[in-house]
DNA sequence: CGCACTTGCACAATCGATGGTGCAATGACT
DNA sequence: AGTCATTGCACCATCGATTGTGCAAGTGCG
């Protein structure tokens, strides 16, 4: 009843309340009242009365005064996506480590909106940016130079700023030699049997695709052109691709390279009403790890990368001067088949 | 080179260059131009220069004056999980149409760090807030009311503001008639070969355990009493439920209600290392949808919460007032196995 | 020409918190 | 008592944008 939907309490109510000036006012809540000399008693006095009013910082007008926040900004591509959303559940546990608001937003990939979303993020004098899987990472750059803004590219590069990026080749190369691996000498995959989906133009995939080419080459003898289909980050395009390659083939390749956990996807729309034998012996490797998807009902080997390290990475280096821009690579991780790994989740009290 | 790490230019840099006063200035770049009068070729002038010193306003600015901010904050559980991540994807989608800035923050079911997350955003001024799954939804609706913030609970019911929330009893109820379904006449399901597993005392579990409890007595006769193994939201608890039972029973019950998509990761654990036969004819039922969960190696019927128009019935919600707060029910949907869905980010370009 | 309007804009207060500076009161010391 | 240092706090400008108000110059009309 006290507080019903009253304005909330500022220092100039509270130093009304207390007899005190609003800058004394101030300093006892802001913590630099010793070094101000307030007195304790007048401090004490104050602090009863903020706790009585709930009194908190209007944030804002802190921020104005400080040309900082404290909110510290994660941009995604998207939020719905494991790799992505472990990575926000890890960045967040940093931050509120360090005293800061964690702000999660997803520019969907698109150059345009990425800007835009760094504009927006700049206007609220966020305090630092991690730029996650940016199509244009240049172009944020761009802008959060204009401002003076921190920033990190992670998982996919740029030129201009720092960036820790999963070492996609090394990843590629160890996932496409576990996908040979598993073929016994009895009856061993043929070059012409082992096909990359998914994939676009960007830094990751290209990295991928070689390393695929290069293991091919080595470990098979050969490789073939046409062993990469490449779709973008889309279930519905990877979906198409899996329909073309059947269409033409008129059964799947017997080993699948998959870019991402969104192209698997794809196959699952394809898997979606046909009958499960025509996946028998199906060997697949993916480039992100998924619980559920470890335990298909074919052999699915994964690569975890590691989110946790990429982000602590990052932190380390949003304080340090960015020239000259370096890129860190993190390894990532083989995850064999019907594995159920812990994740930042399992640190939480209960759930 | 032009604007290296200057400092942002502001409407008294634009207002100097002009030759107008700041009003002016801000008047013209907030739109407001013409109801106060300014001359077009005044505008002109200061967008042109706005143009060239790449001007955005400084929204911590605005957000004082106008205690808003023009952000939206939407509170989750967690980021890394499925329902969670696509709600928010949703949710990023209906701000920006808005025209407001998106921000998501997790609580980790902590009720302490739910009401101390709302007031942090609060002290940002933010516009409205949704509370997903709040452990202690009526306690952060104190923190708001106090504020004046428009809040609306979402997944878990308080019963102070409005509250959005799936039909947990109805979804039980048709996911545990189709886990019975699954099984022939032949060889029917007995009370004593189905469980539920997960769940902790909310509002959604003891719905669905409701539910749970009265299908089986309707369905099957009967309903022993050791049918539910609550184990929270944590994949590590569920995983010993599981363990438990096993060790005691020397096997799995024949058919398997579980609570969420995060004690299915329990399950997923538990599967781990142990050979695929221990698994061979079992269903499950698993109250939320995730694609690659719809296509394990046993049958697994999922429960997909309608997110996209839980979030949307929240919008309709946020603007009108609270009282008395009602809760509406959202229905679930019925997601047979092998079935991979499209989701909100098939409506992005390309990915 | 004189008065009433309209046009076009400047002024200044305001949002809430911060921190440099100044100053009175008190105490210490010669 | 006089000097000086210390204590304890108030004053005020400032961060950038918004907005109510005031006012000079221009226009129209009798």
């Amino acid at each position: 009843m006290d507080s019903q939907v009253r304005k909330k309490a500022t220092i100039y109510d509270l130093s009304v309340l207390s007899g005190s000036s609003p800058s004394t006012v101030s300093a006892v809540l802001n913590g630099t009242w010793q070094k101000r000399r307030i007195a304790r008693d007048t401090a004490q006095t104050i602090f009863g009365l903020a706790e009585q009013h709930q009194y908190t910082a209007n944030l804002q007008a802190r921020g104005l005064r400080h040309s900082r926040s404290g909110l510290f900004g994660l941009m995604v591509p998207v939020h719905d996506n494991r790799y992505f959303s472990s990575m926000a559940q890890t960045f967040e546990a940093h931050v509120r480590s360090r005293g800061q608001c964690p702000v999660v937003v997803s520019a969907s990939r698109d150059p345009e909106e990425e800007r835009r979303t760094a504009e927006t993020l700049i206007s609220y004098s966020i305090d630092g940016l991690f730029i996650v899987g940016a199509t244009d990472p240049d172009g944020v750059h761009q802008v959060c130079r204009a401002a003076g803004l921190r920033h990190v590219n992670i998982d996919l590069p740029g030129t201009k700023a720092h960036s820790v990026i999963s070492d996609n080749y090394e990843g590629a190369r160890i996932l496409t030699e576990a996908i040979i691996d598993r073929f016994g000498p009895d009856d061993p995959l043929r070059p012409d049997q082992l096909y990359l989906f998914g994939g676009r133009n960007d830094h990751a995939s290209r990295e991928r695709i070689a390393a695929f080419h290069a293991t091919k080459k080595a470990r098979l003898g050969d490789d073939p052109d046409d062993g990469v289909q490449s779709t973008g980050y889309s279930p519905e395009m990877t979906l198409a691709a899996f329909e073309r390659f059947h269409a033409r083939n008129g059964r799947l390749p017997r080993a699948l390279f998959v870019n991402s956990s969104i192209n698997m996807e794809g196959l699952l729309r394809f898997m979606a009403g046909r009958p499960p034998e025509m996946f028998e012996g199906l060997v697949v490797g993916c480039y992100d790890y998924d619980p559920f998807g470890s335990f298909l009902p074919f052999p699915v080997i994964m690569i975890r990368q590691n989110s946790e390290a990429m982000i602590a990475k990052a932190f380390e280096l949003i304080d340090t001067a960015a020239s000259p821009p370096q890129t860190f690579l993190i390894k990532p991780e083989l995850i064999q088949p019907r594995s159920a790994l812990r994740g930042p989740l399992d640190t939480l009290k209960d759930g």
